[in-house]
DNA sequence: TGTCCTTGTGCAAACGCTTGCGCAACGCGT
DNA sequence: ACGCGTTGCGCAAGCGTTTGCACAAGGACA
C-alpha cells in the first residue's frame, strides 16, 4: 500500500498542537484563535491533509457524504440521455458542497423499494434523489415516514407541498405547444402518452386539454407502456392511419416523436408538410432526427444543480420548510412543425 | 429519524457472549464453535443487525464497499450519451456484488489528478474505475505506485501489461472500414481527429494506416480540440473544401462524423453521394442522423460490466495477474457510406 | 498425575476523528 | 489586590468494529 496522507494527529504533532485544535481549527470553530485558524489550514493544505471520512462518520454517527440516486428506469440507455445531463447536474452540485453522488440500480428481479429500504437501514446515504415520480409514489410516502432526507424530480399527484421538488411545468409547455399548432391552423390533435402514472403525464396532458377549452380543436390520445417498443409502434401506427388522423402530434418526450418520425416516414407522410410533431425534453437525437425535432427544453442541467442546491439545505437542515419549483420549458423551434395541411 | 438498528454489542449481551465472538462468528470464522456461529448468526438475521460501516472502514482500513467513477469529461452530456451506457455497465455490474457505483465529478478549475489524490487519501472508495486513458497517463502512474486498485478502460501507450483493462480494438474496426470503403472505390481518405493523445487516437488512426500499405490509397488527417465546436467546424470545413477532399472520412466517433455530416449537407455535398462517413461507438444520434450514420459499435455494456468484473476480482485478490481484454466492434452498416463517385 | 497441545472464548487495544469539559492566562471592573 | 468573565487551547472519552493475544477447559500422552 502507498502513503496514506497524514493523520489529524500527525498534523498536530508536526504544528505542536493538539489534535482538538486541529480539527477545530478545520472546522472553523469560533473558540480557535484566527491566527492559529489560519496557521493550521495553511498546514493542512501544504500536508494535503484529507479527513478520514470513515472515523468522522464513526463519531458524528452521520454517513459518509454520499448521496444515492436510485435507477430504476431501464430506459436511461440509448434514447433518453438526459439523464446524463441529470446526473451531470447533481454531481456538480454536489461535488461543490464535498459530497458524492453514488448511483444505485435496481435490479430487474427486485423492486425499486427494496433497494431504498437497503440504502435507509444500512445508512449508506446521507440523503436520496428520487427520478421521476409517479402520482402517488410509494417511495415518498416511505423516505417521509422515515424521516430521511431526500429531493424529488417531479412532484405528485396532490402536488404535495410537504417535501423538496423540483418539477417542469408540462402543463404551460403543452399548452403552448398546443396553441402554437392551433395557431397554424390545426384543429385535429394528438397526444402519444404512455400507460404508466407518471405525475408527468397527467400534467402534460392536462397542458393540452386545457388550453382546447373553448376552441373548435379535437383531441386524440393514445398510450402504450413506456419501454415496450412493439405497442408503442402499433399505437403510434393506429393513430397515423385513422381516417382522420391528426394532424399536429404533441408526444410526452421526444423518444416517442422519435418514433412518430420514424413511423410517419414508413407511411410515406411527410413531416411538417402532413404532419406536425411536437416533442418534449431536447435529447440528442432530437437535433439530428430529419426533420430536427421541435420540442421542449426544461434545462434539465440546472434542474438538477438546484435540485442538488435543495438536498443539500435540506441535510443542513432537516426542519426547514418545504421548497418547491416549477422550471418553465423552452420551446426549441425547429423543423418538424409547420402549417396545417388544407 | 428511523430506528438505528442494534449494534454488535447490544447483540452479544442479549446472547450472553463477547462482542468479539459476534463479529468472528458473523464472519465465519473457524475458530467459532458451530454451534455459536449458528446461534449468532441467527439472532443478528433476527434483530436485523447491520454492521456500521465506518466502524468497519475505520479499523480494517478499507472503504465503505463504493468504488468510484471519475467523470472528468466535459462531453458526455448530450453527444456521448455512450457514457450512460458504460455507467449503467458498471452499475449493474457492481451492484450484483453489493458495492455501490459513486461519480466524482472533477470541477473545472481542479485537475482530475486531485480528485484522485482526494479519492485515495480520504479512503472514500474501495477502487476506482478509470475512463478513458492517455497515451501516458499520469492516474495510472499514480493509482499504481499508491496499490490503489483500479481498472481503466482503454490501455496506455506501451499497452502495460501491469493493470486491468478493457479496450476495444480500434485498430481492428477502422482497418476494417478502411477496407470496405476502398472495396467501394474510394482512393482519397481522410480521418478527423482530436489532438488529445487519448490511447484510441493512435489505434484507430494506426489502423487505417495499416490497412493502407501497399494500396495506391491517400490520407490526410485533420485534428481539433476535443471539445471546440469551432475549430472542429473550421477543421473540417478545410478538409471539405480542398481541392482534392477525400471521397471517404472515417471519423474518430461518431459526434465528430455527426458534424461532417452537417458540414457537408451546409456545402451542398451529398452523403453518400459525394462522401462517404463512418463513425464510431454508435450513440443514439447515429441512428437518428440523415442519412443514418454507418458506424461501429463496441457494446459499451458489456465492455462496462466486465469491468466491474474485472475490479471486483482485483478487490477480492489484489495480488492476481493483471486481465486485459480486446473487443472487438461490429460494423453497424446504414446510410451514410457508398461508392466512390467517379 | 503432570505436561502439552487443541479448541473456543474473552480482553483490550486500536482505527482517526469530534466534542464536552476543564484549565490556564489574561484583562477588566471594583 | 481580588474576583470574575472571557478567550484559547488540551485532555480524554468515546463512536462500533476487528483482531492479536491471553487464557480457561478439556483430552491425549507419557
Amino acid at each position: 500500500m502507498g502513503e496514506n496522507g497524514p493523520t489529524i494527529k500527525e498534523l498536530a504533532t508536526e504544528l505542536g498542537i493538539s489534535a482538538a485544535t486541529v480539527s477545530r481549527a478545520l472546522a472553523g470553530n469560533a473558540r480557535i484563535s484566527p491566527a492559529t485558524r489560519e496557521r493550521v489550514q495553511k498546514a493542512a493544505r501544504k500536508a494535503a491533509y484529507v479527513p478520514n471520512r470513515a472515523a468522522r462518520a464513526l463519531v458524528t454517527g452521520t454517513g459518509f457524504g454520499f448521496v444515492g440516486l436510485v435507477m430504476s428506469d431501464p430506459g436511461y440507455g440509448r434514447e433518453h440521455s438526459y439523464i446524463g445531463e441529470f446526473v451531470q447536474g447533481l454531481g456538480q452540485g454536489f461535488s461543490a458542497h464535498g459530497i458524492d453522488l453514488f448511483l444505485a440500480f435496481v435490479p430487474q428481479d427486485q423492486p425499486e423499494m427494496q433497494v431504498i429500504r437497503n440504502i435507509v437501514s444500512s445508512r449508506r446515504a446521507d440523503g436520496l434523489v428520487l427520478g421521476r415520480t409517479t402520482e402517488n409514489d410509494p417511495r415518498i410516502a416511505y423516505l417521509r415516514e422515515q424521516g430521511f432526507p431526500f429531493v424529488a424530480h417531479g412532484r405528485t399527484e396532490s402536488a404535495d407541498a410537504s417535501f423538496d421538488w423540483i418539477d417542469t411545468d408540462g402543463a404551460a409547455a403543452f399548452a403552448e405547444g398546443f396553441r402554437m399548432l392551433y395557431a397554424l391552423g390545426h384543429r385535429r390533435f394528438g397526444v402519444v402518452s404512455i400507460e404508466e402514472p407518471m405525475t408527468f403525464r397527467q400534467h402534460r396532458i392536462d397542458g393540452v386539454r386545457q388550453a382546447m377549452q373553448g376552441t373548435d380543436a379535437k383531441l386524440v390520445i393514445t398510450a402504450s407502456p413506456r419501454y415496450d417498443a412493439q405497442r408503442r409502434e402499433a399505437a403510434i401506427r393506429a393513430m397515423l392511419q385513422a381516417p382522420d388522423r391528426p394532424t399536429a402530434i404533441l408526444c410526452l418526450f421526444d423518444s416517442l416523436a422519435l418514433s412518430v418520425l420514424d413511423i410517419a416516414a414508413n407511411l410515406g407522410l411527410s413531416v411538417p408538410g402532413d404532419l406536425s410533431v411536437l416533442g418534449f425534453d431536447n435529447i440528442a437525437p432530437a437535433a439530428h432526427a430529419r426533420p430536427a425535432l421541435t420540442t421542449f427544453d426544461a434545462d434539465t442541467l440546472a434542474s438538477a444543480h438546484c435540485l442538488a442546491e435543495l438536498l443539500i439545505t435540506r441535510l443542513e437542515n432537516p426542519g426547514a420548510a418545504p421548497v418547491h419549483r416549477l422550471i418553465q420549458p423552452k420551446c426549441v423551434l425547429r423543423h418538424s412543425h409547420g402549417p396545417a395541411p388544407d
